[in-house]
Parts: structure tokens; sequence; C-alpha cells
RNA sequence: GCCACCUUAGCUCAGCUGGCUAGAGCAUCAGUUUUGUAAACUGAGGGUCAUCGGUUCGAAUCCGAUAGGUGGCUCCA
């Protein structure tokens, strides 16, 4: 999100130049496309004359660009009348310029509607008259740009180029894929070291290996790509999860409904979903009947038919339904990722049924418990409220977008929450509020929604008996906490980066037993049995291993507790825990009884405490 | 779906420009050891080098297709 008032945006900016400069040094007769500055750095799409650029290429390209930064070549800018401009793209054999230019004359803007914000301010090349255009100069290489740039092309700080991939023309997939190249800049080494940094961090906790690391979760060809098979201890991440998410809002009023995981098509013809998402709908032949089925993909629907089911009176709203279950989508297959896109995801879903002048108050809780949930797991919130924009995507009545809109804003902050507004973002059915977290090492994750929806009440024809006898429509609040348990897992894993609070952590506790002498296997028995009735996660490690080992492989799992066993227990009936490091606030040895061990760690697991109080 | 890259034992990885029976560490199993706060010792098992096809006297290595994965693009109820 850097501006061009971000002292790093002339900067990552000429570097995109200097890149451009060099590959077509490289590569005689490559076609440009846009090459704006992103978040931490910078990317230019271009088109080779023949063949691909792969990853071994960005050596030999940064190798030249470094010549051009030591070559120090000043940027000149210039201007040339629009029609001139491009010319001297076609004669120069630039035909993505050529269509740029093209656009900026017709319509004093190069911004096609498929263009997102970023790219917004970088390629528009001249002023709102587009009389002129301006170019810059740096060596032999020209560009159409509107700037800043620094003095020359000594001046750009640290950078490194990271990757490249495949990126559409003016990101529409209908047309021509270009390669973009990624570059990151800083304005000193230090910072790029930094950054670099943090994506080794980012590695280091990818969910992904995590998962397999702790054995958390699994994958198999046989099962399919994008159907993650959860291992025990995983199991036990989406059971606290979910039921922490569930508990927030049964406190809120929230019943718990069941649905099942197939339904006939016509439900989502119905609903509107057939005719927008019916291709990425699973089907399910009958092989009895002609009926045809599909996996679900959500769950409003199904809600709808529960609240239709009986006639309503304004005394019963509102009515709140909650559900905790897996939907299907059919993804294509390269937007499947780890957890954090699969094709079976587990929906902590709700909706509330109720009246419009009790929206206000439903989002409120909603939006309090939405806070409460993120303050536990240690996440900061910022919220997006996103609106429709001017375009055809959406159902329903313009003046109902308009009053949902309102309500939504008011909401948040009446819960004096951190937000933003965006148009476009709206779901087909109504306006929404998108909660983003910050996890641990500052990046940002789309998480719990809170959506309004008008549309289908109406499709579905609810309706309610109001105060005066009149047949009234409710309104439908979608609210997922979690998002999709599988999505917020992949969150939550790097996150924590595997070091589960008690609370959520898979395995709590972990006895290991010095010897295997039937006197220290009783006395882990005990124990166990005393945590058993706790509610506690205990395992006890009797392998036949040194303790030394049998330390490390605990330190591994990332158990919160590990407890040796031996005589000295025995006799004494005392433990002396080993408390994971970051759950430790103050350094000392903990020496305490068998029983008030277990009962603190019971106490920390309820509290769902992120210390530990020993 | 599109582009680039990747796929060698359960895991992490060696294996050079095609050439002995494809290796190591960890994990697993067996034996010895009965262990006190981050790795005891010895041994064994474990591979159709992702799959299928091609080039070659000869393929883990080169080529093609397929599947799966990674990073992006597009999409995201």
């Amino acid at each position: 999100m850097s501006d061009s008032s971000d002292q790093l945006y002339p900067m990552r900016h000429s570097l995109a130049h200097i890149m451009a400069t060099a590959i077509r040094r490289l590569h005689e007769g490559t076609k440009f496309g846009v090459g704006p500055v992103v978040e931490n750095g910078f990317y230019y799409d271009v088109l080779l004359p023949e063949g691909q650029l792969g990853e071994e290429d960005l050596a030999a390209i940064e190798g030249e660009m470094r010549h051009i930064i030591t070559d120090n070549q000043p940027f000149e800018r210039f201007e040339l009348p629009v029609d001139q401009a491009i010319e001297w793209a076609q004669q120069n054999g630039q035909p993505f310029k050529v269509e740029l230019l093209n656009d900026l004359k017709r319509s004093g803007t190069t911004v096609a509607k498929d263009l997102n914000a970023d790219e917004l301010g970088t390629i528009a090349a001249g002023d709102a008259a587009v009389e002129n255009v301006s170019f810059y100069r740096n060596g032999e290489f020209e560009d159409l740009c509107r700037g800043p740039h620094v003095e020359s092309t000594g001046k750009v700080g640290a950078f490194k180029l990271l990757r490249v991939s495949g990126a559409y023309w003016r990101g529409n997939e209908k047309n021509q894929q270009m390669q973009r190249v990624y570059g990151v800049a800083f304005a000193s080494q230090e910072e790029l070291d930094k950054y670099l940094a943090m994506l080794e961090e980012a590695k280091a906790r990818d969910h992904r290996k995590l998962g397999q690391e702790l054995d958390l979760f699994v994958v198999s060809d046989l099962v399919g790509s994008g159907l993650p098979l959860f291992t025990p201890r995983g199991t036990v991440l989406r059971d606290e999860l979910a039921n922490f998410s569930n508990s927030l809002r049964q406190a809120a009023g929230f019943q718990k409904v069941w649905t099942p995981h197939i339904t006939k098509k016509d439900l989502y013809e119905a609903s509107g979903h057939w005719a927008k998402f019916g291709d990425e709908l699973f089907l399910v032949k009958s092989q009895e009947t002609s009926d045809e089925f599909v996996m679900k993909p959500m769950n409003c629907p199904h809600h709808t038919r529960i609240y239709a089911a009986q006639p309503r009176s304004y005394r019963d709203l509102p009515l709140r339904y909650l559900e905790t279950t897996t939907d299907y989508r059919d993804e294509k297959t390269g937007e499947l990722g780890g957890l954090s896109r699969v094709r079976a995801l587990t929906q902590d879903d709700s909706h509330v049924f109720c009246r419009q002048d009790q929206i206000e108050a439903e989002i409120d809780k909603l939006l309090s418990a939405a806070d409460e949930l993120y303050k536990t797991v240690g996440m900061d919130l910022r919220v997006r409220l996103s609106y429709r924009d001017d375009s055809d995507a959406y159902l329903g009545d313009q003046g109902l977008w308009q009053s949902a809109q309102e309500q939504l804003k008011n909401a948040v902050i009446k819960n004096s929450l951190n937000y933003f507004e965006q148009d476009g973002e709206a779901a087909f059915y109504g306006p929404k509020i998108d909660f983003m977290a910050t996890d641990a090492i500052g990046r940002e994750h789309q998480v719990a929604t809170v959506q309004l929806d008008f549309v289908q009440p109406e499709r579905f024809g609810l309706r309610y008996v109001a105060e005066d006898g009149s047949e009234q429509q409710p309104v439908m609040i979608h609210c997922a906490l979690l998002g999709s348990i599988e999505r917020f897992l992949s969150v939550y894993i790097e996150h924590t980066a595997g070091k589960f609070p008690v609370w959520v952590a898979p395995e709590q506790i972990r006895l290991l037993t010095v010897n295997q002498e039937e006197a220290t296997l009783a006395f882990a028995e005990k124990v166990r049995a005393e945590a058993y009735k706790l509610g506690l996660r205990l395992t006890v490690d009797t392998m036949n291993e040194s303790v030394g080992k049998k330390i490390r492989a605990a330190e591994i799992a990332k158990v919160p507790y590990a407890i040796v066993i031996g005589g000295k227990e025995i006799e004494t009936e005392q433990v002396s825990p080993r408390v994971r490091k970051d759950l430790v606030e103050q350094e000392g040895e903990r020496t305490l009884s068998v029983g008030e061990f277990l009962q603190t760690v019971a106490d920390e697991a309820k509290s769902r405490a992120t210390k530990t109080s020993l």
C-alpha cells in the first residue's frame, strides 16, 4: 500500500524500470506491460520474444540491474503528445503500451475495471487532460511513466528479485498471460535483510510444515487434493476452536441445528447460488430415483427451510441458528493449497433471522463475540466494511443495499472497532463486515465475517406476522467467527508457530518415566487417571530411552508441560514440571503436589490463559 | 483453468556433464542398557528414484504426457 508520498515509492518505481532495462538488454524484443510498485517492492509484467523466464534467470537479471545501478544513469523526464506517444509505442514494438495509451486517449485513464488499486496510480501516465503523456528515460531505455523516480539509477537502496510467475494482462484471464517478475526493495540492506528474515520465519512456521511435524493433518493422493485428513491431534485443535466459537454464540442466544450434507439442486436454484456458483458444486446422482443432488457448498438455504417450517411471529424473532459443519466446493485445482483453500471446508456458520429494527442489536452481539474470540487467540482485529459497487453482479433492491450498508456501519462505530470501507467487496446478496486479523509476524488475514442479507429472505419468501397482523419479511444475518476452521487453523498454526496455549494444545501434559519399573508405571498411571477426571489431555512416555531424549521429544512436540517421573516423585508425590518457554513469565524452579499441579493446568485451560500461572 | 519451478526410504536430504548392487541422518523394529531435564550403544528392515511412454548399448539423470506439490495470475457464497 505504498503511495507516492512514501519515500520508498520512487525508489521501488525506479527499480521496476531498471529491471525492465536489464530484461530488455538480455532479451531484445521483450514486450512490456505494467510495472507498478507494490507492498514491499515492485514488479514488471513482461513478454519475452521467445521462451519463458525461469527462476534461474533471476540472477542474470539482477546482475544486469547492478551494472545499470553502477552506471548511475540519470532519470530524465520528457513529454510527448498522446498521438506521438502511441507512435513511439508502435515503433518500439510495445503493443501493450499502445493499448494503454489508446485507453488514455479515449477516457483519460488507463485503469481498466479489472485493474486493482495498486496498479491504478502507476500506469496512468498523464494528467486528467491527457494531451501530453510523460515518459522517463534512463540510459538507452525509455518508458511510458508518470513517475516519480529517484534522481539516477544509483540511488535505489537494497533490492532482491524473488520470483517469476504468470499474470494475465490487465488481470483478466481471457487476456494473454505475461510473466511477472517480482522484487522486494528497501532503503537499506538492513531493512531488506530484516524483511528476508521475516520471510524465512514465515517459512519456518508454514502450517503445512508444522502440520506434518506436529502430526496435525495429512494429505493422501488417494483421497484427493484439497481434502486434508485430520489426525487425533489436529482434531483436538478443530474441536477446541469450534467449541469456543460455538459457546460464544450460544451465550448470545444461538441454538445448534443440523442439516444434511447433500441436497437437491432445487434448493440452490431457489437461492440463486446455482446460477452464480453452479460449476463449483459437486454433483451427486441418485441411483434409485431421478433426483440430482449436490454437496452443500453453504448452509444458509438449509437454515431458511427450518425457519420457514412454521409460521413465525414477531415475538419469535430473533431466531438464531448455529451449525458448525462441512461444506464442499469444487475449487479450481490451481487455487488449492494447504489448509487455506480446501474443497471440504468446515464453517462455524450461523444465521440470525430478525426484524429490521433488531439488526443493530444482533450485529452488536456478533461483533463483541468476534472481538472476544480474537482477543483470546491474541490477534489484533480491524474490520472492513465491504460494500457493493456499481456493477450488476449483485442481487436485490438498491434501496435495501443502501440501508443495510448504513446499519452495518453504525454497529461497527458503536463497537468502536478499527474499520475501513471498500466498495466492490460485498457478497452478491448483501454487504458485509470482514474481519482482518494480524498474526504474530505482522501478516494480515481475512477471518471472520458478518453479512447482511435481504436477498435470500425474499427469494425464499420468508415471512413473519408483525404486531399489527401484517406479513413482514425478516432480515438474515450470516456470521462465521472463525470463517472456515481449516483456513483459520492455517492462520492460527502460523500465528502460534505450533506453540498452542494450554486450552487448545493437543497434548497438554506429558509424563516421562525415568525407567520402566512397575512402581514408576503405576505412579504415572495414577497421575494420568487424575488428569483424565479433570478433562486434561495427558500422555505418558514409557519408552526405553534416556530421559534426555524423552525431554527433547517433548520439546519438539511443543508440549506445554513435561514432567519427569522417577523415584523422587513417587516418594514425595511432588512434581517439578518443565514449562514450555513461551508460557513462562518468571523463570524459576517449580515444585508442587500432583493435585495442585493438575488443578492449576485445568484452570488455565478453562480460562484459556496464554501464560502459565505456575 | 493459466504460467514458472519441484517430486529419490515414513521425514530431511546426497547422488556432478547418462555408466558398478541408489546412499546418509532422523524415525521404525530387534538386542544390549534401566536411564534424572534437549539426542546411550550395536544391528536389521525399509526404494518399480511420482506414474506412463520415448531416446540410448545403458536412464534417478535426457525428452514427452499424466498425477501431486510450491509460488503467482484468475476466482473466492
